[in-house]
DNA sequence: ATGGCACTTTCAAAGTGA
């Protein structure tokens, strides 16, 4: 099983990238963040010719995820509240959160975890809460029924500072500060594996480079891209790999799609 | 200290991202 997770900026100007990755790569589940267009105008069309079939939860202008997938997906929800129903509703409001069940007992996350702004502001703020109900929402999913985890998208969060190009001023930096990795490592705590990490200890390796001041070609990156799955599913990764190639296009993503490989059984 | 680049939206200047 092959799942693949990418931050496409924009799913209509990326349409032909993306069709094109996947003629190349034709993993059983992608995973696409900022989409950024209403459920009703996703271009299906595109993904059903080339085999998939597509779930969606967008709104106009920001945000957005979707599962691309080569299968159906059982239990399909949106946001937090299928799980947390007493939540603020203010966490669903923004369309960060797709879920579906490619096994029974195997759950497939999608998340655009918020970008926070700068440290301090009221964005930061949401973005602390949002991961507070994400690891309440992971905790409630694995204790009802045991189900193993696969949690990947763009958790705007470089966990440590070999997954930053300069680290240096780091702790008072959007993605890097001691409260959202604190939030993330609690998430992590829940028993789940960062899969990248798994047998890539080196730094250097980054899935988002700024538009700006030519950081692609100087590889002046953050790892920001995750793939996180849980301990029970170990024994059947097989690898976790970041894919710089559509970076380098014209007109690209500013993120590179990271393919998580499972030796799971359908 | 600021902007640098790209995307979206009642079409063009502003909000957002990271």
């Amino acid at each position: 099983m092959e799942i693949a997770t990418w931050n496409v900026n924009s799913i209509r100007t990326r349409l032909e990238q993306v069709c094109q990755w996947l003629e190349h790569h034709p993993v059983d589940y992608l995973c696409l963040q900022e989409t950024k267009v209403v459920d009703e105008l996703f271009p299906h069309q595109p993904f059903l010719e080339r085999g998939y079939q597509v779930y969606c939860a967008g709104q106009k202008s920001y945000n957005g995820v979707a599962i691309v997938s080569r299968r159906p997906l059982d239990r399909v929800e949106v946001g937090f509240a299928s799980l947390l129903p007493d939540r603020e509703e203010f966490l669903d409001e923004q369309k960060r959160l797709i879920m579906g069940c490619p096994l029974p007992d195997v759950a497939l996350i999608n998340v655009y975890i918020p970008n926070g702004s700068s440290v301090g502001s009221d964005k930061y703020a949401y973005k602390l809460a949002w991961l507070e109900a994400l690891r309440i929402y992971l905790d409630t999913l694995q204790g009802q029924s045991q189900t193993r985890i696969i949690l990947c998208g763009d958790f705007n969060i470089a966990p440590e500072d070999r997954d930053i190009h300069d680290p240096s001023d780091r702790e008072n930096h959007i993605m890097s500060s001691e409260p959202e990795r604190q939030a993330l490592e609690a998430i992590r705590q829940g028993g789940l594996v960062d899969a990248f990490r798994h047998g890539n200890p080196e730094t250097g390796h980054y899935s988002w480079w700024d538009y700006r001041q030519g950081s692609f070609r100087r590889n002046r990156g953050w790892r920001i891209d995750h793939h996180y799955i849980s301990e029970a599913l170990l024994p059947d990764l097989i690898g976790c790999t970041i894919d710089v190639q559509p970076r380098g296009l014209p007109q690209p993503s500013d993120h590179a799609p990271v393919i998580l490989s499972l030796g799971l059984e359908w």
